[in-house]
DNA sequence: AATGGTAATGAAAATCATTTTCATTAAGGA
DNA sequence: TCCTTAATGAAAATGATTTTCATTACCATT
């Protein structure tokens, strides 16, 4: 869906919105970029190539991105938001590892399996008791990461 | 441990910290809400009572309690930073249902004796696998909760 | 392909949570 | 009680994010 221009017009046009460079843009650069990325980090990225992109339209593309459920936002503790692209399939499912003292991240795809069974059961349980219609979920260790852990907390 | 006083300057003290008056009343205010105050609920809600508490202090404190790993920070969308003691005994131990609209907040506790079991065994393999010392583990729903379900989203 | 209504943009200013600075105060060990 | 120094409070600074507003450019319609 998002590697095509093509769909990507498409899908903004059926949720009511224009399809537009600094759109497209942004939303190639989280296609294309693993790690989690900060609206200034994605800003500094397409700075180079298309000047004319501000930081400001970077913020409001990524809070519109957000809002269609296309990515999510996270908080690692560095005092900036940070923005992952939610792909389709299995296969890119994952959580993290924060350490609370440098704010590494490091992501983890083990035992998906027992957590999709595990997070259904959980969720049919609770989106009935509160009335909530649960779309997405995080998990979240903190801790020391090994290079924290060699220097003493 | 919170509860006493005696206790609360002992616990300052071992981890070499002076057990001062704003310290004690932040910890207390914290002990005896159930919420998730931001540094400025706890600022009105200790100004009253100690006007002489400034919003600085608020802050600092909540930072020295997240780094002695009696508090947790938590961010729910809203822009500020909210704070939760972390209580002794599985009683207490929850997680947390998030309004992506309205940001509103549902505690909850259900199946906490699963989760025990299938986290510990992540920990295990994560700890190993990334040489992590994991000390905590939050989970988090999103999505729309009643109210805003019925008010379509 | 040209047009027009309007959503989207960019630059600058504003906002707001949080942090820093620095002079003053008060823990708590000696 | 004294003294060292950590902790505090007020004000200023910072920095991420949001708002404002005049301008631009999507795209449905012609």
């Amino acid at each position: 869906m998002y590697g095509r221009r093509q769909e990507r017009a498409q899908f903004f046009r059926h949720h009511g919105f224009r399809c537009t460079l600094p759109r497209e843009v942004i939303l190639d650069i989280l296609y294309k970029t693993k790690s989690h990325l900060s609206a200034e980090d994605i800003y500094f990225k397409v700075h180079p190539i298309y000047p004319q992109i501000g930081l400001t339209t970077v913020y409001r593309t990524l809070d519109l991105l957000n809002k269609m459920e296309l990515i999510s936002r996270f908080d690692f503790g560095d005092g900036k938001a940070r923005y992952e692209l939610i792909k389709e399939g299995d296969t890119s499912h994952h959580h993290h590892l924060v350490c609370r003292k440098c704010n590494r991240v490091i992501d983890y795809t083990d035992f998906m399996k027992e957590e999709t069974r595990f997070i259904k059961k959980i969720e049919e349980v609770l989106s009935k008791k509160h009335n909530f219609e649960i779309d997405s979920h995080k998990i979240h260790f903190q801790g020391l990461c090994s290079k924290c852990k060699s220097e003493g907390r």
